[in-house]
DNA sequence: TATTGTTATACTCTATAACTATA
DNA sequence: TATAGTTATAGAGTATAACAATA
């Protein structure tokens, strides 16, 4: 039987050591999620309306189906997420003129402004923290950053 | 040394820069988790179940309570998550002898079988991913998993 | 007929409040 | 009275299936 040692950082060797370091990352990136989740009590958006606003905000208007594309949910949530936004006049759905199926959401200046406050609300907490790491550990999470949007992306 | 991007790099002073860093790291984070939980259509364990087990495996038996703290969420929470790995027959309930408020919820064989197989199994997609890493990156990897559970406990 | 968006419905996970048993 | 665990209930988010409009 194989014996894992857990001590392992992540080699260039496959097998044991590189499973393991893939439980590891899924765990940690887990458990980091709900503890995230758990400094939002403070305002009222979602996950999912935040996310697709700060991509609005990034990227300009796009359609639902690339929207629920982008944020890897199903049409349906995506729908149920951009009418939130919309109700709350954050977001507008304008038919495409070309292909009239297709309708564009855009953010409104509402939405700009709700998605830079709210956004600025729910990463005091975060920030907090960031601010007591090293320049060092702090490169390291940047770096991070960019590797795990590639690994989302795929 | 690993190779930063400075438009998108954490810096060492404070400010804008942080705030920034805050917000894209969340929402990667968010996505990556995201990501994540697509790839597990395959099997029928919750996030919460496979957290608890493979906890259990590492740690051993811990109380309903110390179990909730750990994965941060509520004491009904985590009695549902284990109410459902008991009736599974992957964990054992056992009154506490000194308190018998307490109870000690620990790894039964076939959990402790379950837990290998299953975390194998979510992992096969994220280790394909990382097999395509260069081993600086892998590096960078596990120094973020390492710094993501250091926030994720705070 | 295929695609885009939407509605209807049901399921999972989570939390708060209330309850039981023990300290 | 306080604490550990459990039960009851409700809310948020998600998905699949069915439908409407357009290509």
């Amino acid at each position: 039987m194989l014996s894992i040692d857990m001590t392992d950082a992540l080699t260039s060797s496959p097998g044991p050591a590189l499973a393991d370091d893939a439980s590891r990352l899924r765990l940690a990136v887990m458990r980091f999620s709900r503890r995230l989740r758990a400094e939002r009590a403070v305002d009222t958006m979602s996950d999912g309306q935040i996310a697709v606003l700060g991509w609005l905000r990034v990227k300009g208007a796009h359609t639902l189906g690339e929207l629920a594309e982008r944020e890897r949910v199903s049409a349906p949530s995506m729908n149920r997420i951009v009418n939130c936004l919309e109700e709350s006049g954050y977001v507008t759905r304008t038919p495409d003129g070309k292909d009239r199926r297709k309708v564009n959401i855009a953010l409104s200046d509402a939405g700009r402004d709700v998605i830079t406050e709210t956004a600025r609300l729910r990463d005091v907490w975060l920030e907090s923290v960031l601010s007591e790491f090293t320049p060092t550990e702090r490169a390291a999470l940047a770096e991070a950053e960019s590797l795990l949007s590639r690994i989302a992306e795929r």
